[in-house]
DNA sequence: CCTATAATTCGACAATTATTGAAATGTCGA
DNA sequence: TCGACATTTCAATAATTGTCGAATTATAGG
């Protein structure tokens, strides 16, 4: 993921609305959520909601497609996991960060009992 | 860290000066950079450094402190830990998301290495 | 074809953010 | 105290972003 995408993607999650909306998709999973639904949710107009879904999806953070009469918005891992990547990456001074957050399944670090 | 911290770090990392002032911050370490330094390596004027450095600082993902005639600026890994221990938490399902980016050691990763 | 529903696009305006030179502030060494 | 240096603050302006009602596009059912 390039600077440029990245800079995309945090502008697109800095934004109350967009914020709220981007958990909302990640909680539904794929199965993603209504425009309106979305809007009426976060008690947003309908027009305002369409245009922060925009950024989102210009962002490339989520996908949508057509079903009958609604339109319905996923959050895409994918990008979200690029956006988290690059954080790591770059942000974060290789030092770990939040090693711990990420990876606590380690159902794997009998590497060294130890002691 | 709650939602509008979180906005606001979003939003400072979400601009192409910041972004790259903040790693180089991040690579700098704990020894940080000085203002005119930052500007000159970015190619950016001292004011419009400034004016985006104080951002960063607003955000709470810098600190700073005078030496002398210059005025040092240190990434905070904190702060930085306390915004992608939200994304994780908030915007990755729960979903590993990227556990496979941060914690790439996998020399484990011989289980189906099959075919 | 007509109506109702679901969303988006348009348009006009408000609000925030970004850019910079110039002036002000703080620090140092002579 | 004076001058040079490092930064910030100011101020004026440009550019981007956010808001939302009204008009428009797309789909479904009768």
């Amino acid at each position: 993921m390039d600077a440029d995408s990245v800079i995309r993607a945090l502008g697109a999650l800095a934004q109350e609305h967009r914020l709220a909306a981007f958990r909302l998709l990640v909680q539904a999973g794929a199965d993603g959520m209504a425009a309106g639904a979305i809007a009426e949710r976060l008690g947003v107009p309908a027009s305002s909601m369409s245009f922060h879904l925009a950024q989102l999806g210009h962002a490339g953070l989520v996908s949508q497609r057509r079903e009958s009469r609604s339109i319905i918005y996923a959050a895409d891992y994918a990008a979200m996991n690029g956006l988290m990547g690059y954080l790591m990456e770059n942000c974060c001074a290789g030092v770990g960060c939040v090693a711990d957050a990420g990876c606590n399944q380690p159902d794997l670090t009998q590497e060294r009992t130890a002691a």
